[in-house]
DNA sequence: AAATGGTTGTAACAAATGTTACAATCCCTA
DNA sequence: TAGGGATTGTAACATTTGTTACAACCATTT
């Protein structure tokens, strides 16, 4: 029991009583995610709950063909819903999880999970919380699919990305961008290069740049 | 206690310990919703849980344009997480829910939803059940309008329409069906023409009906 | 049977997105 | 500093979807 892990148990202090901590403590297994690596593919079965201690992860949805779509990022203090999903109901993941930073995670048995809730009314709350948010992100994200235009949906996933890394440049290529949309690359080049000529963006190499007004 | 009402509770008694169905019973209330009937619209409070005993549910997302889309159904036995969300949130629903036939539905309040996860594990399974199976239902759901072109969604979408109602003959307008499905009366009338000469479905008035190959 | 209102068929066009191809540019490494 | 791989810009075109308009059709009422 170091001391530094005392800190990551700490991401959680405001969240769970004190007893629950400490069977966290007791139960969990810290683990390390460098930035872009992948933590959780498609196929995969998931025994393990993931409590983000630290960092960013992204969910997104993979299609039979390989196709990608975002789907929303699991922060600090926060699990990801489909992974209970798939823990619960012993079912294969239909979703990727990549860091987008260097992240730490605690990971927890399954059965844990399900004890706790239980036993642990703030442990209730969370797991109910987390799914429940996560719902309403889903939603947001068919409303975006159904009814907005890219060019639309490409000035809501450039602000998020600014707001998750906290900058106004975003370190991307317009391919990577466009297969976090579901889309071609030369569409994304397309739009970009309209918000560049209505003084919303630069477009550098490998990189964007948010102006004000955007 | 009418009989009738026994008849009721019974469609969770495979799913429900003894001392939950007379729980049950005693807390909930029964309503009707005639077909066609909207039984919750955006923007309303949800004060109550409902458990489906007979029929089915549409539930669909509407945009701030009032453009709907068809989320899923609710069949006999289930409820709907959205719903759970709502009431444990208490926010205002950001969906529909509108009777596909004649359906009778138990209400259950808040408060006992909460209090039975911890007191009844068959309970809590059939929350937790009720809620990750819409995930994966909603997940369906973004890829069909993220990677699907019209035409497939279109067949989809009538294959379950015939599903949910048992029956090759569907009752609906050109106009309803792109409603359900975020897109133009022109569009589908196009499109079933097509399917219609390729002999995968016949077209009538105000109904569509589907031939072996489909 | 004529009138009416809703439904379907279709044309013609607009807009959005997808696709292919290729040139220009950037950046890293030899 | 020259070469090569990845990235970006752009044209040209195909396909899909959205929109408007109007005619034809159907079913019900008068």
């Amino acid at each position: 029991m170091t001391n530094q892990f005392f800190n990551h148990i700490d991401t959680f202090s405001g969240l769970f009583e004190h007893a629950l901590l400490t069977e966290l403590e007791a139960n969990s297994m810290l683990i390390e995610v460098k930035n872009g690596n992948t933590m959780l593919n498609v196929g995969q079965t998931i025994k393990a709950i993931p409590l983000l201690v630290k960092g960013t992860i992204k969910v997104s949805r993979i299609n039979e063909e390989g196709q990608e779509l975002l789907l929303y990022y699991v922060k600090e203090g926060e699990s990801c819903a489909m992974t209970f999903n798939c823990c619960m109901l012993s079912k294969t993941s239909e979703i990727k999880g990549t860091a987008e930073e260097d992240s730490v995670l605690l990971c927890l048995p399954t059965i844990k999970m399900d004890e706790w809730m239980i036993k642990y009314p703030s442990w209730k709350k969370y797991v109910m919380t987390t799914i429940l948010n996560r719902f309403t992100e889903i939603i947001k994200c068919v409303d975006e699919v159904a009814f907005k235009k890219m060019d639309e949906r490409l000035i809501n996933y450039l602000k998020e990305k600014s707001n998750i890394s906290g900058s106004s440049l975003i370190n991307l290529t317009h391919q990577q961008i466009g297969d976090e949309l579901g889309t071609n690359r030369v569409v994304i080049s397309r739009l970009l290069k309209k918000l560049e000529n209505d003084k919303k963006l630069l477009i550098y190499n490998k990189q964007i740049k948010l102006l004000k007004d955007f």
